[in-house]
Parts: C-alpha cells; structure tokens; sequence
DNA sequence: ACTTTGGTTCACAAATAGGTTAACTTTGTC
DNA sequence: GACAAAGTTAACCTATTTGTGAACCAAAGT
C-alpha cells in the first residue's frame, strides 16, 4: 500500500460523503486527492490557497472533491502556490 | 542541453514557422513538443494517433503545434494511445 | 505535372473547466 | 449550545479546450 493509498484510506475513514464518492470511480477522483494531500502537507487552508490562487475556497474544494478532469496550468499554478513543483515523466 | 532542448534545436532547424512561435513563449510549447517528441519515437502518424483516439489529425497538430493548455485527459489518453504511460511527480 | 501522404491552420460548434456567489455542513473551541 | 473557521455543494456564467471540416502547403513517388 503505498502513500496514496494510505491516504484515501484516511479519508475515508474521516468523510463518509468521501468514501461514497470513492466508489463511483477512482480515477476521477485521483488527482484531487494528490492535491489535497499537498495542501495539508503543507498546512495550508482552502482559503489561504484560494487567495494565493485570486480565485474562491469553493473552487479548490471542487477541484480536490469533484474535478473530472484539470487542466494542465491549474494543476501547475496550484502546486507552485504550495511552493511545489510538478514533474511530468513520460515512461 | 538535455534530450528536449536537443529535439527543439532540431525541429527549428526543419520548421522556420516552428522557430519563429517558439519565440513566442518557450512554456506554451513545452508540452507540445514532448508530445510530439513521444509520437515520433513510436513512429506513428497524426492521422494514426488521431483513429485512436476517436479524433482528428487538425486536433493532434494542434496540441502539438498550438496548444496553449491541455486537460489532463487529454494529455494521458494522448500517451497511452502511444503506448506510454504518464507518471505525475510533485516535489 | 499529378497524386498521395503527412502536416498545418482557420473558423465555427460543442463540451467542459474554472470564477463567483450564496447557502449549507462539519469541526473545533469556548 | 453558541460561535467561528474550514470545507462542501449547487447554480449560474464565462473562458477555454476540443471536435470537426475545409483549405492549404511541402515532400515524395508515379
């Protein structure tokens, strides 16, 4: 099991709403848990985040719960606002 | 000068139009040309890529060309059309 | 010179991500 | 319980990406 996992697992745990989602499909819902993972990696509200971001708390929640689908600049500008990188491997 | 900056310099030299919108913004294109990059290695044509993935050749030279942004989906199921698997690191 | 193949670009339509507001819930603290 | 802070969701709107068809160019082969 590796970190990811672990996470979900976590989260299930705390949010029931979480877990019921989980089901309908995990990969949907993969890259916002990366997301949020970061964010309380690094101790930052949605809030806080959303201000770095000059957008809404509302829409960090959507993109950590709801998000189909990202582009490629959001999910950059919101980790750099973490001050984290991303890197984009082709294997 | 990495295995990137290596096919930039390449392609400049096959495309004046390439080398003048490059100029334009080196960031824009990053992903267009590891895109690009990734095709020809397999060896496959727009076209080909396209019937794959339910779309058509104007859309792929236009990831690979234009784009300014890319979903997330488009970008995986681009590369496992390729028969490449897209690894997301954050750091 | 003509045709084919691969690629580019444009214009328009359709689909979807993200901005925004407001109402709501959850969690923690007193 | 009352309150505040953090997070969730829905609705609406706008901005952007992607689908699509057509016209075009360049290179290669006939």
């Amino acid at each position: 099991m590796d970190d990811l996992e672990k996470y979900i697992v976590k989260r299930k745990g705390k949010s029931k709403k979480f877990a019921k989602n989980f089901e309908k499909g995990y990969e949907s819902f993969k890259i916002g848990i990366l997301l949020r993972q970061a964010r309380e990696e690094v101790g930052v509200t949605q809030k806080e985040l959303a201000e770095k971001l000059s957008t809404k708390k509302s829409a960090i929640s959507r993109i950590e719960n709801h998000a189909e689908d990202i582009r490629l600049s959001t999910l950059k500008s919101y980790l750099e606002a973490l001050g984290k990188k991303l890197q984009i491997n082709i294997q």
